[in-house]
DNA sequence: CTTTCATGTAACTATCATTGTTACATGAAA
DNA sequence: TTTCATGTAACAATGATAGTTACATGAAAG
């Protein structure tokens, strides 16, 4: 129900951090590999920054690196801090005012959102960021739905 | 994931047709209840045409009604007759060329849309247009342990 | 201290999808 | 034949996102 894919932009540019870790990654340099502008790259790790998911430094040597081991870093988090969701539902300006059959399927509709996003959270909580930059999860996937073949947290 | 509500206005519409099936209801008398425009209402229900949910009719007299009765009609139905998806990581133009981060990360979030994208067409199944115009679907939602119980007035 | 580098952010433009609107052809009933 | 209502194309309006430019801030290098 989405329409951007910010948040495989962000990942894939965590991928270039979780794998690059030794000097900090400029916006430059992953706008140039990811065939974006600088500004693009920094505004998508806007919110990444304020979760502690990565960090900035300016000045000589600058640029991003990841805050935390990959490993410890879900793909969830990143979900969130991104602020995705998945909403069947959304309020159209001022469409709500009054009427209760909307009102009502849109209530209806959130609730499904929720329980669907709910077991995306689920899934997206198995799998951390090291695992990507591994690409241990490429098989994972083609076992179609065995959610926990690695070392994560049983449901 | 999504931004515009096409299924919100369909369903809308379509508990319009449920609770008056005497006589069809015109695009223009829908447009006036749903302060859209005529033509919005004909794009909204074409998809629901060609599915065989609604019929429509020219002509004096001529408008749209349901097809089938209501009670025969999921939600579900109703979804993917308008080609709504659950996509996190949606193709950018040329973007996937050749670099493999990407289309890793891609595939991996594939999967778990189409995992969140079955859960919700599971829940969207058991649920009935009849269903919802009758809102008993309310209760159903509470008894399906949705996060959120509005404190619902006696109506 | 000055220079250089790199982020942070605002402001603007470009692009794209969706919606709203107008106009006209098609077909059915009165 | 007139009137009604859908079907559809074409276009403008809107809104969201991406891309770009410009400049301020701050940190390291010299
Ligand atoms: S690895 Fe995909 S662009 Fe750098
Ligand atoms: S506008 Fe007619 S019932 Fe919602």
């Amino acid at each position: 129900m989405k329409r951007d894919g910010k948040l495989l932009i962000a990942l894939h540019i965590l991928a270039h951090l979780a794998v690059a870790p030794v000097r900090p990654l400029t916006s430059a340099a992953l706008a140039v590999c990811l065939c974006t502008n600088p500004v693009v790259i920094r505004r998508a790790l806007a919110g990444l920054r304020e979760a502690g998911i990565v960090t900035s430094a300016k000045g000589h040597g600058g640029g991003w690196t990841v805050a935390r081991p990959p490993a410890t870093i879900s793909l969830r988090e990143v979900y969130v801090a991104l602020g995705e969701r998945i909403d069947l539902a959304p309020v159209r300006g001022s469409a709500g005012s009054g009427c209760l059959i909307e009102a009502t399927v849109a209530r209806a509709l959130d609730g499904f959102s929720a329980e669907a996003e709910a077991l995306l959270l689920r899934r997206l909580d198995t799998i951390s960021l090291a695992d990507l930059a591994a690409g241990f999860h490429q098989r994972l996937i083609e076992q179609t739905g065995s959610s926990h073949v690695m070392s994560a947290p049983a449901e």
